[in-house]
DNA sequence: GAGCTGACACGGC
DNA sequence: CGCCGTGCCAGCT
């Protein structure tokens, strides 16, 4: 029954917020920690719901970014101190982890 | 009611 | 290593 419910929404809005700055997450991790099966769902809420978020801390597992934002992102992420090479961030050592 | 689209992940090449 | 194709779930036309 896994229709999208406010409550999953406001649950990743808040593993979102969470995340500290200089910090990155994927939208794999948050989708697991939100008890999302699918990833895209997190992008889907980033989009409708997310524009008040620090999304530019979320970003794929591979540290690529989607390439309508990439130019926007690099920017906000380079500006936290997150190293950014090309569209892709090193997010090895910057990785936010959510307790499980 | 059916089909296309998308702020993704993963496995191959 | 990086690019490409397939699978998933929900929403929109």
């Amino acid at each position: 029954m896994p229709a999208l419910e406010d409550a999953d929404v406001e649950r990743v809005r808040a593993l979102i917020r969470s995340v500290p700055s200089g910090h990155v997450t994927t939208y794999g991790d948050v989708a697991r920690a939100a008890g999302l099966g699918n990833a895209r769902m997190v992008g889907w809420i980033l989009r409708t719901d997310g524009a008040d978020l620090p999304w530019h801390r979320v970003v794929r597992a591979d540290g690529s970014l989607a390439p309508h934002l990439a130019t926007e992102q690099a920017l906000r992420l380079q500006a936290e101190n997150v190293t950014v090479s090309g569209h892709r961030v090193l997010l090895r050592p910057l990785r936010h982890v959510f307790p499980a």
